[in-house]
DNA sequence: AATTGCGGGCGCG
DNA sequence: CGCGCCCGCAATT
């Protein structure tokens, strides 16, 4: 990434767990602070030398997910949990979408899963693929470190990525899906003629595979922050910023919400694109790319602990659809189903963003889409989602 | 079929 | 000793 940005990007990081109290802990510290007052939101894209708090009710924490591709590492420790990055998988060829956009697959992150990827074609050119490993460490992938204490989970990260981002988890997961899906239609016997019908009258047809994903164009990991973060953590990516929001305190709703809260993250160093499935879910595909959608963003980054005399803190598991531990995940669903089962809307501010933070101080509030799959056993809920789903599958072409 | 975490083991500096 | 990395295993998803 670039110098300037990133040393702002780095202050600013800080910032988000520091402010004030604690700068110096490191992840291999024996003994991490205690008092800690502010937790952070779930950063999806980590990069440079970072650290964060998350709470450990945090289910994207808990799971030590990031939107970066990253592998486990066995660093013989088992308190502290490393991982290091994988890089991005690009087009042999450096070709571009019609749109212009570039390739950025998320690699596998099984290595049998990865060598079998990179034996596959560039789902826009057909061309070869191509890992860009990660060199952002002193030559080496980027390593995080996930470390579990108390109520806590700490985070660090080392290595500015010297690449661009990959899709998320979801992003593939839904290529995925949806090629999937197209290869099934593929099988049928009317497949063939129906493509060609459909070819000949709309002219170019993109593989399929290259709608939802390869949004970025090449310049993409620059966009504003903003404008990804909000999308990223209200309807799309469910996974990372699922949960988050439970610990939600009023005070950090009310006062880190507003303008404060945007400007954080348009001076985070989470630049990226616009994770496709977003787009499939709260509207037409390019869209996301509209100006217009930044001004839903506002996220917090961090979250303003209740701090009691003596430093503790109470983790008072919030009232309302966040309840416990369990996240919610019901009431969440609900929010979320609102949400994903929106038509697809035109009008980027009226959009399911705009809905969701209406109904709730933060976009995080939203739940996992995997609830979709599992944990979700409520009707209506489901089939939001499921609406979605058919959504994202059915509905790509005519968004082309 | 992939992801995730764990841990043994090896090589390097 | 720390680090990067390979490998296989097991539990989940």
């Amino acid at each position: 990434m670039l110098k300037g940005a990133d040393e702002a990007a780095v202050e600013q990081e800080n910032s988000a767990s520091q402010h004030g109290e604690m700068t110096s802990w490191d992840i291999n510290d024996i003994k991490l602070p205690q008092d800690v007052r502010q937790i952070d939101w779930f950063q999806e894209w980590p990069d440079s030398y970072v650290k964060h708090i998350y709470s450990s009710e945090d289910k994207n924490a808990q799971r030590h997910h990031s939107s970066w591709a990253m592998r486990n590492t066995n660093n013989h420790n088992s308190r502290i949990l490393k991982k290091s990055c994988l890089g991005v998988v690009v087009c042999g060829n450096d070709c571009s979408t019609s749109d212009g956009r570039k390739i950025y697959l998320r690699p596998a992150i099984c290595d049998k899963a990865r060598q079998k990827q990179q034996r596959k074609c560039c789902p826009n050119c057909n061309g070869p693929l191509k890992l860009l490993s990660c060199r952002g460490h002193g030559g080496y992938p980027v390593t995080n470190f996930w470390r579990h204490e108390g109520q806590f989970i700490f985070f660090q990260s080392k290595g500015a990525h010297d690449h661009p981002r990959p899709e998320t988890k979801l992003e593939a997961e839904a290529r995925r899906s949806i090629h999937k899906a197209h290869t099934a239609f593929s099988a049928s016997s009317i497949r063939l003629k129906r493509i060609q019908e459909i070819e000949s009258l709309t002219g170019a047809m993109p593989m399929p595979e290259a709608l939802p994903l390869l949004l970025s164009k090449p310049d993409a990991y620059m966009i504003p922050a903003n404008f990804r973060g909000h999308l990223s953590k209200s309807s799309q990516e469910p996974t990372l910023s699922s949960c988050s929001g439970q610990l939600l305190y009023p005070r950090a709703a009310g006062e880190d919400e507003g303008s404060g809260e945007a400007l954080t993250w348009s001076r985070s160093p989470s630049l990226g694109r616009i994770p496709s499935a977003e787009r499939l879910c709260s509207g037409p595909a390019v869209p996301c790319t509209a100006p217009s959608h930044q001004h839903c963003a506002h996220f917090s980054t961090q979250r303003v602990l209740p701090v009691t005399k003596g430093g503790h803190v109470s983790f008072r598991p919030n009232t309302g659809p966040l309840g416990d531990g369990s996240c919610g995940e019901k009431s969440l669903l609900t929010y979320s189903s609102s949400c994903l089962s929106l038509p697809p809307y035109p009008a980027p501010q009226s959009g399911p963003c705009s809905r969701v933070s209406g109904a709730q101080p933060h976009h995080q509030l939203l739940a996992p889409l995997r609830g979709s799959e599992g944990d979700m056993s409520e009707g209506g809920a489901q089939v939001g989602l499921n609406y979605c789903h058919n959504d994202m599958v059915f509905n790509l072409y005519p968004l082309r």
